[in-house]
DNA sequence: AAATTGTGTTCAAAATAATGAACATGAGTT
DNA sequence: AACTCATGTTCATTATTTTGAACACAATTT
């Protein structure tokens, strides 16, 4: 049909595709990555290629990254080498290794009289299945919540003050150093009792795969 | 030599290569979160398409995960969605499920001289790639951890006093209402700087799947 | 209602990723 | 040196992804 021999001057995929370091600018080169974990674990082409079920002469062009691996090429390579697909995708995609949150920058919602005030102190990506907050409400400051899906926990810690929480029917009273956890599956509500102000930590664990 | 009509009973991929859902033995669907994501965005396959210069045929059959994207087509996807790629694989992929966490002993972990004192909040997991904790320590009191294995992050925010971080050959100096991020695949050393006892919160993400 | 427009799906062809066998190379052996 | 053996690379073929055009179907407009 067409020729494409590796050999030949046709179309090499690192050097047409994306050539050159990724500048983030270009899919991540993984044929590095995946042949230094392969040496890491002592393995050979061939003893990679069948634990992983790929077979030898492409992962040979992988790592010489002479092939745009699909998917599920990568998924069954990164299996065999015990890594988390994500973890191999991301090396090339380096993070900074501290980020440093001033105070005036971290983002901050407010009920609307002001009195129940949440800082996002962080999220688990952006389909943000994970979120923790530090939370400080003066007496009769409310947060009501809608429903966070089915099997979505709600996790809070009081350092100072009073609180009390509405699950559905249910209801609980918090003081400081208690901890409680809680089914998030219904609209909820946190409510300071005062005198002093509520203040404490929340750690939400968001059901993913549900529709909303 | 190929028949693959998408309509035709022959090969088709999710039904062939990998249905069902995905049970971590299988490569990860992404379909479904691309298109929440493109939906999200507001735009028509049209749009995405040339966006992302990934033809738009190809991309309504990988929402349905009726095809297995090459490494580029997924990068190139998630580039024009904004989205990091490692995001959009590990939806799928990696979410710990949840348990309901039981008991909460509310373990109390301090350094050796005492001046340094982890309340441990939770747990995710008997993997526990997710644990949350409240620390406080006096002027000089001092955590040493080893590495958390690559991937893994800590989450710091300090509410009250002055806190020094040091992860690998960096350091950084917190105060009071600051976060910190940082990347916790080496030893790492917090310690109160005083004169005030330091206080805070701390969530960190474990790398599931590692070798140590 | 017919025509138009917008949006997603399928079709036929072209491009290319994946496979298994053959080949190249180098390190030890005899 | 000639012969294995181990390891990685290239070849020829097959299987699939990717593409652009054509199609189907709704929702609007004329």
């Amino acid at each position: 049909m067409q020729q494409k021999k590796e050999s030949s001057s046709s179309s090499s995929f690192a050097r047409d595709a994306f050539a050159g370091q990724n500048t983030s600018d270009r899919p991540p080169l993984v044929g590095k990555e995946i042949q230094r974990l392969r040496q890491e674990h002592q393995l050979t082409l061939d003893e990679l290629a069948s634990k992983s079920g790929v077979s030898k002469s492409i992962l040979s062009q992988i790592e010489r990254d002479h092939s745009n691996p699909t998917l599920s090429t990568i998924w069954r390579i990164s299996q065999a080498l015990k890594q988390p697909l994500v973890d191999m995708l991301s090396s090339g995609e380096e993070k900074p290794r501290f980020e440093h949150l001033k105070v005036n920058e971290t983002p901050v919602v407010s009920s609307t009289d002001g009195k129940f005030v949440l800082k996002i102190l962080g999220t688990l990506g952006t389909v943000s299945t994970l979120q923790w907050y530090e939370f400080k409400a003066e007496e009769g400051g409310i947060l009501e919540s809608e429903s966070h899906g089915s099997g979505s926990l709600e996790n809070l810690t009081l350092v100072s003050g009073k609180l009390l929480v509405i699950s559905g029917t249910e209801s609980r009273e918090l003081i400081s150093g208690e901890t409680l956890r809680f089914l998030t599956d219904s609209p909820h509500r946190l409510e300071s009792l005062g005198p002093e102000p509520a203040h404490g930590f929340m750690v939400n664990l968001l059901n993913s795969n549900e529709s909303f």
